[in-house]
DNA sequence: TGTACATCAGTGAACGCGCGTTCACTGATGTAC
DNA sequence: TGTACATCAGTGAACGCGCGTTCACTGATGTAC
């Protein structure tokens, strides 16, 4: 669900102009994606689904790929947003809030499945669209921030590179939810779930560098 | 590369009988989801590479999802192979074996892009192939070995269990792989290369466990 | 407030295309005797 | 070694389909005066 409010559905007929078509065309990829995966998304469905003629997109996207690659773009932004709001800017202390991001970021691979397929999964060329490129490290960037405070409770000479904390917490966390964690398609069987999965590895990983509760050893 | 072993393609004129079409559709397959990802294969076209008329291939497989299980399948035997070469046993010391089963993941990735496509982003569904699933397990049950190596220098009450090791690890480089890792395609940005990455994180996650070089402090 | 007109966002019919799949068929291969 | 026949692995033509995209068009909206 989510993505459901739509231009002026429940007022009946509209007149020659739709009003919001690209609002609409957006949400029937979401749709199409939800179902069929990237792969099987088609312009001229996403065109019905919006109740408009197939050249009518046109209007809106240069072609099928803009389209996907604005979706694309809004899962970046609606991303960074989730994991900025679990962040909550470290409170009550960084380590929990740490692990909210983790859970954020599986909770979306996981709730926003057409999102996230076109984000990750839709092969788009990043150098084509640059904005999408540019909103993808924006979401990095709140790991980066988080990686920070962490890093900020070492003594200067023991703090590792942040860039390189946010790089392998991202890669374990999107390893998790792409094999583990998605819906129902194509999951993996796990003795536990990818949240509990994710939480120890993040643990023993800041263990690693010197950070987290109690030592390992006795 | 790799994939070029043609029945008897050298040998100019076939007869009625094409002899090995079933590897040559495994291999135009391989092709075609090299050059248009897994979407962009059709059965249609892999007949026409393989020389053959477009019902051919009905006679091998039941259908175009079951050719792309085929390649999908052989892929996780190839891993499985890599990765048991990779760690010879833990030669020369477990922890140097197990870096080189990371190498060898991503080499596997970027290399064989095609495999690794109908693998992961193909999107079948696991229930339907259960030899593909199988598959996948034998690949991991090699990660799982060298956990259990490598958690075998730990005092018994110490060690990690093993699976959950074995998760953490591919979690991670298959993040790595699937963020950074491949061929140009969607390729994101990195200050270093996805091998150093995964072995900085490798080597921080074994330290949380107790496990790898000098302890962390001074 | 009313009118003329430019601009905009749709229409709908049409195109050429490649796809997956089916069908009755036929040529090649292998086996029994 | 030779012949009859069953089986197998291909053919090629055809189907219906949905797709992406284009085109000249038209109805609705907004603006200038």
């Amino acid at each position: 669900m989510g993505w459901s409010k739509h231009g002026r559905e429940g007022g009946g007929h509209r007149g020659y102009h739709h009003g919001n078509l690209r609002e609409a065309l957006v949400e029937a990829a979401l749709r199409l994606i939800a179902e069929h995966g990237p792969a099987g998304f088609s312009f001229v469905e996403a065109a019905r689904l919006a109740g408009v003629s197939p050249a009518a997109p046109y209007r809106h996207f240069h072609d099928r790929d803009e389209l996907l690659a604005e979706v694309a773009q809004r899962g970046f932004a609606l991303l960074d947003t989730a994991l900025v709001v679990a962040w909550d800017e470290g409170r009550p202390d960084p380590l929990t809030a740490f692990n909210r991001i983790g859970r954020a970021y599986l909770a979306f691979a996981r709730g926003e499945r057409a999102y996230y397929a076109a984000m990750f999964e839709a092969g788009l060329a990043l150098d084509r669209y640059p904005g999408l490129r540019a909103a993808g490290e924006r979401a990095l960037a709140v790991l980066r921030q988080a990686a920070e405070a962490l890093a900020a409770k070492l003594p200067k000479e023991r703090r590792p590179p942040t860039l390189m904390m946010a790089l392998h917490i991202w890669a374990m966390t999107h390893g998790i939810a792409s094999l583990f964690g998605r819906g129902d398609q194509g999951r993996r069987a796990l003795p536990m779930s990818p949240e509990d999965l994710l939480e120890a590895g993040a643990l023993v990983y800041l263990q690693g560098l010197g950070l987290g509760g109690p030592p390992a050893g006795p």
